[in-house]
DNA sequence: GTAGATCGGCAACTCAAGCT
DNA sequence: AGCTTGAGTTGCCGATCTAC
């Protein structure tokens, strides 16, 4: 512990405080309302000093986009321990649905603002633990491992590609998100409701027991699932297909 | 009415100089 | 010596003007 170990860690405060005013004008006034200067007059330092701790803006950007994908991905950590696939997905929907309009602004950055910005959040934010792959690849795995095992029970065809698949899901959850944020008009319904009829459209509707347990109402009368794309793509051997939009 | 030129404001970024 | 700053440069963008 010495001078130098003093001035590391003021260093790091520094950044943090820098982060930390940044994140509070994109919660309150969007990305594009975020300037050096605002920075700047927020930490009360000379906007020349961000730039001894961050190259750019969008370097800043991309900082914030590695926070909040690792929040989003911790969201995620304790529902990757439900048992039964379809219930895993369904509640990783959720989960991801929620954080879009709970952290608006920081799912808008992450994802709608600049693909490099998206690409720093899914190759940045690494878990603990996870030093091997990267974010995106961790959040992915959660998908395709739930449509694997879903797979190899039947309840998706024998020839669906969980890697396709957990790609269509994902664009799909996107979607509704990204229409929920950007049009005045969508949804009517819930989104909580969206995203349900989407996995029933998606996987058939779930057995009055995993519904039970999934916090929803029991249906009276019987499920049927033998009506949904994934079972009529099964019934038909074909390639899988995302619903159109 | 439209397209191009000009202007002004704003923000990102740089740098020389002062401060501690 | 290293840090911080104010002033300056550069570039972008929207508003306005002007010629056709």
């Amino acid at each position: 512990m010495g001078i130098a170990d003093r001035k590391n860690r003021e260093k790091q405060a520094l950044r943090e405080r820098i982060l930390g005013a940044a994140r509070r004008i994109v919660m309150r006034d969007g990305f594009a309302a975020l300037s050096m200067r605002k920075i700047a007059d927020a930490i009360e330092y000379s906007p020349a000093t961000l730039y001894l701790h961050f190259a750019s803006r969008d370097e800043i950007a991309r900082a914030l986009c590695e926070e909040g994908y690792a929040q989003l991905l911790g969201s995620f950590a304790p529902l990757a321990q439900i048992a039964d696939p379809r219930e895993r997905l369904h509640a990783l929907a959720h989960a991801y649905v929620g954080f879009g309009r709970e952290h608006a602004q920081t799912y808008r950055l992450i994802f709608m603002e600049n693909p490099s910005y998206t690409g720093a959040a899914l190759g940045g934010a690494k878990k603990e633990g996870e030093a091997d792959d990267d974010a995106g690849d961790a959040a992915f795995r959660l998908l395709t491992d739930a449509l694997a095992a879903l797979k190899a029970d039947g309840r998706v065809p024998a020839d669906a590609d969980p890697a396709t698949w957990a790609e269509a899901l994902w664009a799909t959850l996107h979607g509704i998100v990204a229409l929920s944020l950007t049009c005045p008009v969508f949804p009517h319904a819930p989104l909580e409701t969206i995203v349900d009829t989407t996995f029933d459209a998606w996987f058939g509707a779930p057995s009055a027991p995993a519904r039970a347990r999934g916090g929803k109402p029991v249906d009276a009368g019987p499920a049927a699932p033998a009506a949904s794309p994934a079972t009529r793509a099964a019934a038909r051997s074909r390639k899988p297909k995302a619903p159109s939009s």
